[in-house]
DNA sequence: AAGAGTAAGTTACAAAAAGTAACCATATGA
DNA sequence: TCATATGGTTACTTTTTGTAACTTACTCTT
């Protein structure tokens, strides 16, 4: 038990070692591009957008707006843009009447999605265990 | 080409269908345990602390602060405690003078890191594409 | 003995981000 | 004619962050 623990450790320092090599998270953050980057694509709402539009491939401004429960027009239309300055998301819009706009993932959003779906399944299978340990540290 | 990026939407669905069926982001927050799990750990801050007492295995106060570059003294104990009552790290207190406190990952906090740091990495070779498109839309 | 330094924070105040709700154009259906 | 629908934007409020000074208590320097 120790021991895989440890060498968990290790493989981990290894890592990062080499991740290091390459990237200064001491850097400032307009320095370091990684930081920049995760800050756009792992944002809270950005995240729950990508994660719908992994689902159901093509979404409409509102029904992205029910799906992304509790997301308000500003904040929506804000990381919309965004994700579509990043690359993750494209915008096509239709000469109709009301107009109608389609987001959906691009390829390179789509591997995005892929990488941040493995981080949300850890975190479903891990939410008991950190609501657990909230009430734990709420007692003491 | 294009049979491999459909595969890939396909097998996508298949796993987001799944999750679905458990946790439905549709709900408020308060009732969406993932979402509240999720926007504590994966907060900006929040990852560079764990990433970097991943990297170091223990850290004090002043050198964390260091380390997680421009995140500053109010930020960063909020930070602490929160990720310390989640159960992701834990700190000791020794009785010197000055006070020494360290810090580090639990094991549990060590499985999440590891999580982490795959999406660190897929962040850090991408990057350059997110800034290419970045500079891309700037010029539309 | 006075003054500076140190560690791990806290606190008051300022700035930035997010949330809220009303509003826009335009056309269709009741 | 008035409500409805779409995809947002805008002005205003509230919450969250950032900034910088301060704290406690002991030690080291001068």
């Amino acid at each position: 038990m120790e021991t895989v623990v440890e060498n968990q450790k290790f493989r981990m320092a290894r890592k990062l070692e080499k991740m290091f090599g390459h990237i200064d998270y001491r850097n400032p953050p307009e320095l370091c591009p990684v930081r920049d980057v995760m800050s756009v694509a792992s944002d809270q709402w950005s995240t729950l957008i990508l994660l719908w539009l992994g689902y159901f491939h093509v979404l409409r401004f509102n029904k992205l707006k029910k799906y992304v429960y509790g997301i308000s027009n500003k904040v929506l239309s804000q990381r919309l843009k965004v994700l579509e300055a990043d690359g993750y998301i494209s915008r096509e819009a239709f000469n109709e009447v009301p107009v109608r706009v389609e987001y959906s993932l691009t390829d390179f959003g789509q591997t995005y999605v892929e990488k941040l779906l493995e981080l949300t399944e850890w975190m479903q299978a891990n939410s008991p265990k950190v609501l657990a340990n909230r009430e734990k540290y709420g007692l003491l």
